[in-house]
DNA sequence: TTGAATTAATCAAACGTTTGTTTAAATTAT
DNA sequence: ATAATTTAAACAAACGTTTGATTAATTCAA
């Protein structure tokens, strides 16, 4: 009886991805510390003991302690593969239905990702490890021309007002990056606890979308409502 | 003759505003250094060889490494209090000039820091330092309250539409904030080369301002151009 | 005004810790 | 048995900070 529970709970395939779960649960417990402490403010040992393994088992999976920074953002590159490109190919869309998409689709993301998000922003604006740097500006950049691409083509249509493209997206995502600067003074903003999570909290999400709907249609289309 | 001049370059009130500059000095090349490796990314030797001064020196002058940070908050403390309490007392404004007034000094002030500014959202995003997260959250927090108090009032004036005022202020702080991240991004999208600085360009300033005054007004104002 | 006494500033060297990383032995899984 | 995993211990290098000596600047009595 008991052996079967546990050749059911620890089946080959299951073991098979033991080195990964670790893997995956060492790199967790990482970005959480990183989005908070900062990279170098991070030691080996804090993260360790946070993880619950040994100090050795983070060189023993990743090399070392900047590769395991570039594991985190390899592994979850495809968070930054967005759904600009497939927005851009669909013609069944109307310019500003994909602009509601794709602010719809970053307000979601960023927030169910609110630590990876922090842990990229604090490697974005930090020039000590050059390449990451480099790859995030060249990453976050062209996903702001993408998304400007879409507008550019809604101004072309002449369905949008003449705006600056560009920085219309870049007030868009200032927005949502504005918030998840900081928990505490997010809620400070909201006149919410310290206690209060609001990163998970689905009222505040339908609310900060509503609003930049609302400051994107004001600025973008010629009717108001 | 060689006297008469060593006591005027030397003279009394000189001599004691000498521990001031250098303390300022060293001071501004920490925020340097700060703003573009952080805290912890920056090691005391690190700062004491950029300033060309003796190790030694920071910690005689500030006590630690931790209280040159609060030196550069307190000393800079000035830059936090802004023109919002002098522009709410204001009759002669509008609340919308009011408004415009506070984006064009905020893009002017944070771009003329912009160094000191990365500094301080990098300490505001860190949670290490508590007392200094605290003290920052405090601070901005209390800014854009103070900024949605005036958008309130045109609200009440039935001068402005019925926004969301302290998500408006978020937007308004955040699109700034968003192009002061990186320079390296900032120049990507604006397709300007890496050598280029976006911070000390009037006429990205201007473009800057004119772009969040637009979508800013098209948000809150009934009539549009 | 001069010269000893006092204070402030600067320095190289060293302090004890903590850092990221490696090792080699022990354990576990196949 | 073999290979993969985990461990405690040890590593050199780097860290923030302190030290004690040295120099420069200031004070003040004579």
């Amino acid at each position: 009886m008991i052996n079967s529970n546990v050749c059911l709970i620890f089946a080959p395939h299951r073991i098979l991805k033991m080195a990964t779960d670790k893997k995956a649960h060492i790199m967790e417990h990482a970005i959480a510390l990183f989005a908070e402490r900062g990279f170098e403010g991070t030691s080996i040992r804090d993260l360790a003991a946070d993880a619950s393994v040994n100090v050795a088992m983070i060189n023993y999976y990743f090399g070392s302690k900047e590769k395991l920074v570039e594991a985190i953002i390899e592994d979850k590159a495809m968070y930054m593969k967005d759904r600009i490109e497939e927005l851009e190919a669909n013609t069944n869309l109307s310019e500003i239905e994909k602009i509601d998409a794709l602010i719809e689709d970053y307000v979601s993301r960023i927030m169910a990702g609110a630590d990876f998000h922090k842990f990229l922003y604090k490697e974005l604006m930090d020039t000590k490890r050059g390449d990451i740097h480099q790859f995030l500006s060249d990453a976050f950049a062209r996903n702001s021309k993408n998304f400007a691409a879409i507008i550019e083509r809604g101004i072309e249509k002449k369905i949008f007002k003449e705006v600056d493209s560009i920085l219309t997206v870049t007030t868009i995502i200032g927005s949502i990056n504005q918030v998840m600067i900081s928990k505490n003074m997010c809620n400070q903003i909201l006149a919410k606890p310290n206690t209060n999570d609001p990163y998970h909290d689905e009222a505040f999400k339908t609310r900060l979308i509503k609003h930049i709907k609302s400051m994107v249609h004001a600025h973008l289309l010629f009717v108001n409502l």
